[in-house]
DNA sequence: CATTGCAAATGTCTAGACGG
DNA sequence: CCGTCTAGACATTTGCAATG
């Protein structure tokens, strides 16, 4: 321990890209598993490091857990103030956020990149996860740990006001936005002669927290570095510096701040001493660990210059420096400018791009702004504008809206003021069609496309197929399945979890297809099956992939 | 009064007994 | 042999009292 703590600098920077302390201890597997690699953190969440309490904490003990509020003022690029706030409502039965929670969220999200990113259910087991949180044993006390930390993420209540950030910076201004960590959280034991000897499970992250991983509102994280932090007010430095220093390469704070910056609200910590009598601790065991964007030089306290309180000063050396790893791509952060478009996620739905489309041509036409990101708010609107009449058509209606809001004064400020238009301007477009296609689109008025994921109406269509449709889909979800998850066709061949997975993957199949299609593509797939055939082509999917 | 060392509180880790 | 259970070692944060 200690001697890790005093290596010199010099052995550090040969064994960079390695961390010198970890490769010494040996655990093969581990280590191959988890070689240097990097995570992507969602960004609000970095953000606000008080969120994890340290697992020591007695300021906040189990069984007396209570609500507390994290807030910041902040100055928009306009000037005008912004307080947000975040508020952690932990369970008290559970208790309360802690460091120990950040890392088994971070390896979540690590456990959640191996399996592919997937945007349902992630099975998961809990041993598994003790290996990747580098845990050394495995026991009742292991899995009871992790159990009541993934019972916490699960549990406790964030709610965030003004603070929710989405890819395109976009603050919900009056909203309040209420987030589990993870949204579903399902822990099974298997018991063979009253042996636990198989864990299996699923978890998936909130709605909110796993658009923004799949959208890139993250940062780059480095994982095992971050794992093998011992000290807990390290961890939570780490983190914090991790953040801030990546685009800097010295920074500094004084503590009394940075204390509460990181949420270290002991009473102790009033005396400018105490906090330095525990920084030094930190400060020696941050000495030389690598960040994502270079590796920390040197971490030191100093007297500030009115003499009445420390600060803490780091300094960075870019990753260029020290030449290891610097052929990596360069990270990049999701910020305003440099945000990463997810192309496959769009490509993957066509029917968001049209609703971007539709959106982007209400600006234009309205507001003349040719360049709008376009809020979910309004995509939502947008795409039950196009399930209802089609791109041609909800075009058309927020031209004639447009018109007739001139005619009667009416400036239209949102989107949403165009659906009041719609079927006025779909009869004018009738009307200017007369043909007969018209007519039928007109008459196809189906239910607004929900985007709840209240998968009801896939459970009804899975419950209306016939045995052998249903024997057919489910041999084709399950045939998904298994190449998405190939754990699945080596250890538990027909067994409960996996038919369940199957029967919810095939759910959402079908609750996701657009209705007209179900008839005509089930009537394809029995056709295939009967008579083996080359599947039809979605009769719409040109269309749609315009 | 600020600083400092120490101890209480609270958590994790580990070895070894035990059991199917 | 593998896994659970448990006590005690160990680690860490924070409160407190002695100290200068």
């Amino acid at each position: 321990m200690s001697e890790t703590q005093t290596q010199p600098e010099a052995v550090l920077t040969k064994n960079v890209g390695r961390s010198a302390a970890a490769t010494k201890r040996k655990k093969p597997i581990v280590r191959e598993l988890a070689s240097g690699e990097k995570i992507r953190a969602e960004l609000n969440i970095e953000k606000w490091p008080a969120i994890w309490t340290p697992a020591h904490s007695k300021t906040r003990r189990k069984g007396q857990v209570l609500s507390r509020t994290l807030e910041r003022e902040s100055l928009a690029a306009d000037g005008t103030k912004n307080v947000s706030q975040v508020t952690i409502n932990p369970i008290a039965q559970f208790g309360d956020l802690t460091t120990e929670d950040q890392r088994t969220l971070y390896t979540l999200i690590k456990h959640w990149e191996q399996r592919g990113k997937p945007s349902h259910e992630t099975p998961f087991s809990i041993r598994h996860l003790a290996r990747l949180l580098h845990k050394r044993g495995w026991g009742s006390n292991v899995i009871d740990a992790i159990t009541s930390s993934l019972e916490r993420l699960r549990g406790t209540v964030l709610v965030w006001t003004r603070s929710y950030k989405t890819k395109d910076e976009r603050i919900e201004q009056l909203e309040t936005v209420y987030i589990n960590i993870l949204s579903k959280l399902k822990i099974v034991r298997r018991k063979v002669d009253g042996h636990v000897t198989t864990e299996a499970g699923y978890f998936q992250f909130d709605d909110h927290i796993l658009k923004n991983l799949l959208a890139n509102y993250t940062k780059p994280f480095l994982f095992d570095v971050f794992i093998d932090i011992k000290g807990e007010i390290a961890l939570k430095l780490y983190s914090y510096l991790d953040l801030i220093m990546h685009d800097k390469i010295r920074f500094e704070r004084r503590t009394k701040e940075l204390f509460e910056e990181l949420g270290l609200t002991g009473s102790s910590y009033r005396n400018p001493s105490k906090r330095k009598q525990n920084l030094e601790r930190a400060l020696a065991e941050l000495q030389g660990k690598l960040l994502t964007t270079g590796m920390l030089k040197s971490a030191r306290l100093e007297k500030t210059k009115d003499d009445k309180d420390y600060k803490v000063v780091f300094e960075k050396s870019p990753r260029s420096e020290f030449g290891a790893e610097a052929d990596d791509v360069p990270e990049k952060f999701a910020t305003a400018a440099a945000v990463v478009v997810n192309d496959y996620s769009k490509a993957k739905d066509p029917a968001l791009l049209q609703a971007e489309e539709v959106v982007a041509h209400f600006h234009k036409v309205v507001h003349a702004v040719d360049k709008h990101a376009a809020q979910s708010k309004e995509l939502a609107q947008a795409i039950s504008l196009i399930t209802r009449y089609g791109l041609e058509q909800a075009k058309f209606v927020v031209e004639f809206a447009a018109g007739k809001a001139k005619e009667t004064h009416f400036a239209m400020q949102h989107f949403g003021a165009v659906l009041a238009y719609a079927s006025r301007a779909a009869a004018e477009f009738d009307r200017k069609q007369g043909k007969a296609e018209a007519v039928a689109a007109s008459q196809a008025v189906r239910p607004v496309a929900t985007t709840s994921p209240d998968l009801s109406r896939g459970r009804s269509r899975v419950a209306g197929l016939t045995e052998e449709q249903y024997r057919a889909r489910f041999e084709q979800a399950r045939a998904e399945l298994l190449q998405e998850l190939p754990f699945l066709a080596q250890r538990q061949r027909g067994s409960k979890l996996e038919q369940d997975m199957v029967r919810s993957r095939l759910i959402r199949q079908l609750d996701s297809e657009c209705m007209d299609l179900v008839p005509i593509e089930l009537i394809a797939a029995v056709e295939s099956w009967v008579r083996p055939a080359a599947a039809r082509p979605e009769p719409e999917s040109s269309n749609l992939a315009a």
